[in-house]
DNA sequence: TGACTACTTAGATGGAGATCGAAATAGTTT
DNA sequence: AAACTATTTCGATCTCCATCTAAGTAGTCA
């Protein structure tokens, strides 16, 4: 698990910031896997907006896909989510 | 320890999610109490732009202040940051 | 190939928020 | 009280980003 930088870390945070994202993380991480169309009608978004949400996560490496036939299937990697919490941890160890 | 409502933990998220008020807090987090003079110096914004950091932070509960003649000192709230960590940590537990 | 489905990209808009300088407030000191 | 110091508030600006509709792409199926 690679240990992720400031701005990284910033990154994710903003990427967790927004409900809607929150919302679609917790639902992908509570799966296997998940297609759009499995996403869409939980969510008080167009599907252009979860697609762009999605590449968001997907680009930190928060989630990754996989397409089959029509659909795009999206998978969680907890180890990056792990890698956050575990920056944020460290956090309140005074080092000096 | 409450624990925080999905909005709470997005709004968290979001303050954590700037890498000047990260590392604002982080600074805080490292040391009992600072005052912001001691921050001041240590990140590359302007008075006015560190004490808006801090009321941010302040109204979410992830920080306390005090004041003390001139000066105004600035303490974390481990417990609201663990709540954060906490319902995170709790998001990969399928539930159904 | 043509119609249909699933998703993404493009382009535009509106709102949120990070930032600053300047003015205001609060406390200290002489 | 006047001058000084520390911090906050005000008002403005500017960038970022969540959102949408509409158009594009890719895969399926008849």
């Amino acid at each position: 698990m690679s240990t992720l930088s400031d701005d990284e870390v910033a990154q994710i945070g903003r990427a967790l910031g927004d409900p809607n994202r929150l919302a679609i993380y917790t639902q992908i991480a509570q799966h296997d896997e998940l297609f759009c169309g499995e996403m869409l009608g939980k969510h008080p978004i167009s599907a252009a907006t979860l697609s762009h949400h999605l590449k968001v996560m997907s680009d930190l490496g928060l989630i990754t896909s996989r397409k089959d036939g029509l659909n795009v299937y999206y998978r969680a990697v907890p180890e990056k989510f792990a890698a956050y919490l575990k920056y944020l941890s460290l956090i309140c160890h005074k080092s000096h």
